[in-house]
DNA sequence: TGATTGGTTCGAAAAGATTGGAACTCACAG
DNA sequence: CTGTGAGTTCCAATCTTTTCGAACCAATCA
């Protein structure tokens, strides 16, 4: 029975660049890495823009962002945080983020 | 009659950052950017890796890197010049090529 | 112990992307 | 002209992604 709280985050060293590049292309992605770039969030605090999205659909999104190493979801009580990798995957991609989120 | 000699090219204002990193995203056309980082290339000449893909899938990927404003697809004589538009990206997405591309 | 809140997962439908054969176009050689 | 070479376009099949309601789960509150 997996519990569901603790959701699987892929090793920065096993993300490929093909996959974070696929994740950032879509503009709602986009956007809330965008929004995550000035600091953690909770689900319910992210997404300000498109704030009448479904929450299926915004989990999904969380998801392909979670599995292409972009973001760390964590629990925090009932909530969850949701954080940017930078200072990893600008261990392992240099420059990339900044250039894509602009100086 | 749209004469199909010249292929039509976004101007590169027109261009969407997420276009572009979609474009990247996959693995085969990221290949075939890293090819023309280091110059022009013919359709032939391009894509070494890869040798015995259909013309038709290799036009359909440069069709998907053109539309993205990130080739240049030309006719010389009867064959075609490819070249990777990295002044105007890097004017548009500073960095983001280099980035991409590894330095 | 409910009931509520904040979120994930499932499942299925719709939309979009990829693949590749076949037909086509255009430039050039003979 | 006719043929050939280099490539594009068309089309259909397949595969992948997106979308979102519904069911579910875990933590907290009353």
């Amino acid at each position: 029975m997996t519990t569901v709280t603790n959701l699987p985050h892929p090793d920065i060293g096993d993300v490929q660049l093909t996959e974070v590049l696929f994740a950032l292309s879509d503009p709602a992605r986009l956007e809330i890495v965008r929004e995550l770039a000035d600091g953690p969030l909770t689900m319910a605090e992210c997404g300000s823009t498109n704030p009448d999205l479904p929450k299926s659909t915004k989990s999904h999104l969380m998801k392909v962002l979670r599995e292409a190493g972009l973001v760390r979801n964590e629990p925090d009580g009932r909530r969850r945080v949701l954080t940017l990798r930078k200072d990893e995957l600008d261990q392992a991609f240099p420059g990339l983020l900044d250039s894509i989120l602009g100086d």
